[in-house]
DNA sequence: TTCTTTGTTCTCCAATTGTTCTCCATGCTA
DNA sequence: TAGCATGGAGAACAATTGGAGAACAAAGAA
């Protein structure tokens, strides 16, 4: 998505803004600074850059803020939550969490939350932050986000068959495996990690 | 989280403060340095900080503390590994890792890795890194580091009973609990997150 | 003890701020 | 021409903030 004059301009305020000082300017702030006078227009435009998601509106009156990228580069995103036999639920926001690179493999890599019980067997346990590098294709035996008949995302470990139809394979012994034709599943990224966090 | 200006006013103030002298401000220099007129006011913006973990109220009327959070830019140390029934295996040279703030306390943490199968059932595989933060207490249910006898160091589920004596749960049903009279138990340090690496 | 300082809690208030709405102007395209 | 996207003005609204000030509790000081 392109920006429109306006909006570029109110995004490259706000950058030079943020060079400077480390609260975001209020809305009248930027009113005048763009010589507008009225509030109410500038929301619009700020609006379009909510949507681009290049700026986040703060809570309360604290105006809005930049989506740090400097973070993006050594953060990665962290997408929303993954539940056995539902779609991949996204976060409104991506979040980006800092993960250190020893927990990264070569390529971009993002976060889910672990929804359920289904890999709980190998340790994988409900609430758990999993890292995921996006593939297509997965060795036998790896863990994988799989997407099942285009509507269902799962983490499951990955058989392959000769014949070409494919087992997902829940580590939880009340659920058994499930052997799909190798059309209907489609890998869409494999651990690579594994983040906990216990109460505080 | 974010501070709002005053938020922000008032931390820089602190920090400015602590260069000179060792004591805090109190509350009434504070408004003075500000411009307010109330100690209230004043009082709910401190409390913003200490929420934020910028800052600690003293006891008594000792004004307030700046956190000092220097340790993090170097990550924690990797001091080796623990496996039930064995003390602590520390690594030649400790490892530092980089690793990100939301799975740490607010105190300084270690790292160690897990030998062992005792706590599989609760997700903590053979080869994870746990960070334990140190602590000589712990609350029931709390996972910790604990020695036994001065020698062994385990990791295990924590019960505290009415009379002393504290139960140590290995969470695999192969394992009974273990129940100790309370001096020959040590706590040494709790639970606060945990990482895993799969194979690349 | 009594008094003073200090930190805390509470209620109340006004200004600021973000948001939503309607209405309008301009330029571009089909 | 009509239709659409962009850009703006201004009114009105709700929510939040930041602040004042009273009252109270605790800790020292006299």
């Amino acid at each position: 998505m392109t920006l429109t004059r306006r909006q570029q301009a109110i995004y490259d305020y706000l950058r030079e803004h943020a060079e400077r000082f480390t609260h975001p300017p209020t809305h009248d702030e930027l009113c005048r600074a763009l010589g507008l006078s009225s509030r109410g227009s500038l929301h619009k435009h700020i609006q379009a850059l909510v949507e681009a998601g290049l700026v986040v509106a703060q809570q309360g009156r604290q105006g809005i803020r930049l989506v740090e990228w400097e973070q993006q580069d050594t953060g990665i995103p962290h997408l929303g939550t993954i539940a056995a036999g539902r779609p991949i639920q996204a976060l409104p926001q991506p979040a980006f969490l800092p993960v250190p690179e020893f927990l990264l493999s070569r390529h971009p890599c993002y976060a889910l939350t672990v929804k359920g019980e289904s890999m709980i067997e190998v340790g994988i346990m409900d609430g758990d932050l999993v890292i995921i590098e996006p593939r297509d294709t997965a060795r036998n035996g790896e863990i994988v986000v799989a997407l099942i008949n285009n509507e269902e995302a799962t983490l499951k470990r990955l058989q392959n068959h000769h014949d070409g139809s494919v087992s997902l394979i829940a580590e939880n012994r009340n659920m058994a495996p499930l052997r799909y034709p190798a059309e209907q599943v489609q890998i869409q990224g494999v651990l690579v990690s594994l983040l906990r966090r216990y109460q505080p």
